[in-house]
RNA sequence: GCCCCCGUAGCUCAGUUGGAUAGAGCAACGGUUUCCUAAACCGUGUGCCGCAGGUUCAAUUCCUGCCGGGGGUACCA
């Protein structure tokens, strides 16, 4: 059992005895100031009213009903408005040692998530162009909430959405026709390249077969846009995977659109007019969600007769349900959030439980560069790839930069300094950390100086920034829940900086390798304890440990 | 108009389901290396937490209004 949760019980029951337990959530939290214990809650405070005691008389109350283990906890203080203090037991904290030790790569797992099947459908880009910034910042997020829930116990994989099916899968098609015009001389005067200008598709006319191009392109071959549609489609889907690959962003599934129409399309329309939430209107037609809080009805089916993307994502959340998902997570660009009431609509009307749809929206990245912000529109043509960004700055510095804010604001991407291979750059200072563990680790080797194995002697460990390193590593698998819990993949790289300063200033204040062979040993535990919380904490950001620097 | 996000130190941002004296990085200045990686460490300081109300024993955190910034508001995807 985890020490929170030992605490936890104790004074529950110690609530319970001064009969106090009802309705009472006994928050803990780390207090600010050293000088307030390694852990606090304010309970006292809180049931001042209803027991209309004063909360100093409440703490001391609990603290007497409370049977506190004394081998968990070395003290428990009552402080000023009505806090109670705890400070832990050395012995917890060197146990921890050995247990991150013999965990290894598993500690800071845990069981939380039950097994359920989760979901996380991210970036999802249309295969109209190579993945730009925007794209890359998703990817960071998704891929990393992923590893997150998987390591919380949760059944997690991640899905890509692949819309290759409507209209702007016909507009590349067009696009690329007139590539292939071109690249065949066969150009009409003043004609327009359509909505994909990019030179991209300049390249991927080039791959076209000539027999296949020269008829494609041909203005009286009905299918020619669609066969160029599908073309594009799949060489720029190539290029997307090949992208993710370089990123080290791993997809279990990629999910088409295409397989959506007719029949499952069909089959989500069939359960929206079964639960009435459906109607005709000019030829058209309707959900009504805004019957379920938004702004307004959403057109299913064009008078066209043809059925909307939205009509495609309702099926495509219909396919979600049926394959067993306890819950799902959408990762979504900054311009589909308006698009968020209606599919949740759309889920609670195709039966959903509530709260089954967690829509997260990624906010706007900005490149800048010194002064100068780049545009990034993939229809003007001119845009920042992801691939060029993982060029420029390397995956590990792009990912780091990413999952250093929370998720859904607005992000100026520093180019300058994310290109600083200096100390001004965040990602080094962690790394470095790792980098210096292991480099230590090796020294101790050739000095023939073994690290502690049973811990015997980790009593040896006394020093200030011994036990704030040791406490730091103690809170890793609540970190790891909270950031779980809050899809907040920041709380990592926070965790992560944190711990590389209680590294740097231990380093510093700490002689490691010695001529004292048990406090070396002890001291080589440790090192090695929190070199494997890095790296625990790396790999779940995705990003590299390496072992020098 | 309506909806969503944001407003915290000079800059970029944290701030733990409301808690005790609001923090970190960068930038600035000074210091530390015969010693396991100086991509490190130590020291020096700045905040009407956008404004005004409200709820509460307690508000940067929750509610309302306003101001400022960004975005959304297609029979496009």
């Amino acid at each position: 059992m985890r020490i929170q949760d030992e605490i936890r019980n104790v004074f529950m029951d110690a609530l319970r005895a001064i009969g106090a337990a009802e309705d009472t959530a006994l928050v803990l939290e780390q207090p600010k100031l050293k000088a307030h214990g390694d852990l606090a809650t304010p309970v006292a405070l809180g049931l001042a009213k209803r027991l209309g005691k004063n909360p100093m008389a409440i703490a001391e109350a609990i603290v007497k009903a409370a049977h506190v283990p004394h081998d968990v906890i070395a003290s428990v203080d009552v402080a000023k408005p009505g806090f109670i203090n705890f400070t832990f037991a050395p012995p917890v904290l060197r146990k921890n040692l050995l247990e991150i030790v013999s965990l290894a790569d598993r500690y800071g797992s845990s069981d939380m998530g039950g097994g359920r099947k989760w979901q996380v459908e991210y970036i999802s880009a249309n295969p109209t162009g190579p993945l730009v910034i925007v794209s890359a910042r998703a990817a960071a997020i998704g891929s990393v909430l992923v590893n997150l829930l998987s390591f919380t116990g949760h059944d997690a994989e991640g899905e890509y959405y692949v819309n290759d099916h409507g209209n702007q899968v016909d507009a590349l098609g067009r696009s690329l026709q007139y590539r292939l015009r071109e690249r065949f001389g066969t150009l009409s005067v003043g004609e327009e390249i359509g909505a994909y200008p990019g030179a991209y598709l300049r390249d991927i006319a080039g791959r076209v077969p000539e027999a296949d191009g020269r008829r494609w392109a041909d203005p009286s071959f009905d299918s020619g846009a669609a066969r160029c549609g599908a073309f594009a489609t799949e060489h720029l889907l190539a290029g997307i995977r090949g992208d993710l690959e370089r990123f080290g962003v791993r997809f279990d599934n990629f999910f088409f659109e295409s397989s959506l129409h007719p029949g499952p399309v069909e089959q989500a329309l069939e359960i929206l007019k079964r639960e009435e939430y459906v109607y005709e209107s000019e030829g058209a037609l309707f959900f009504a969600s805004s019957r379920l809080g938004d702004e307004k009805d959403r057109v299913l089916r064009k008078s066209g007769g043809e059925a909307t993307y939205f009509a495609g994502d309702i099926a495509y959340h219909l396919s979600k349900l049926g394959r067993g998902f306890g819950g799902v997570i959408d990762i979504w660009g900054p311009d589909h959030h308006g698009h968020i009431t209606r599919m949740k609509a759309a889920a609670q009307v195709l039966g959903a439980p509530p709260g089954w749809l967690e829509v997260m929206i990624v906010g706007w990245v900005r490149l800048v560069e010194g002064d100068k912000p780049v545009s990034m529109s993939k229809r003007a043509g001119e845009f920042v790839t992801m691939r060029s960004l993982i060029e420029d700055v390397g995956s590990d510095v792009a990912k780091y930069f990413f999952l250093m804010r929370r998720p859904n604001t607005p992000l100026d991407f520093d180019l300058e300094l994310a290109r600083k291979q200096s100390e001004e750059n965040p990602v080094f200072y962690v790394q470095y950390a790792h980098a210096r563990i292991s480099s230590v680790i090796k020294y101790a080797e050739s000095k023939g100086v073994r690290r502690e194995r049973g811990g015997e002697h980790l009593d040896l460990l006394a020093a200030g920034e011994e036990r704030s390193l040791m406490l730091h590593l103690m809170f890793f698998p609540y970190v790891v829940e909270a950031a779980a819990r809050s899809r907040e993949p920041h709380r990592l790289a926070a965790y992560a900086q944190e711990l590389a300063t209680l590294f740097h200033q231990f380093y510093h204040a700490c002689r490691i390798v010695s001529e004292d062979e048990r406090l070396s040993g002890a001291r080589l535990l440790m090192a090695e304890a929190t070199m494997q919380v890095l790296r625990n904490t790396l790999s779940l950001m995705g990003v590299a440990a390496p072992s020098s620097m």
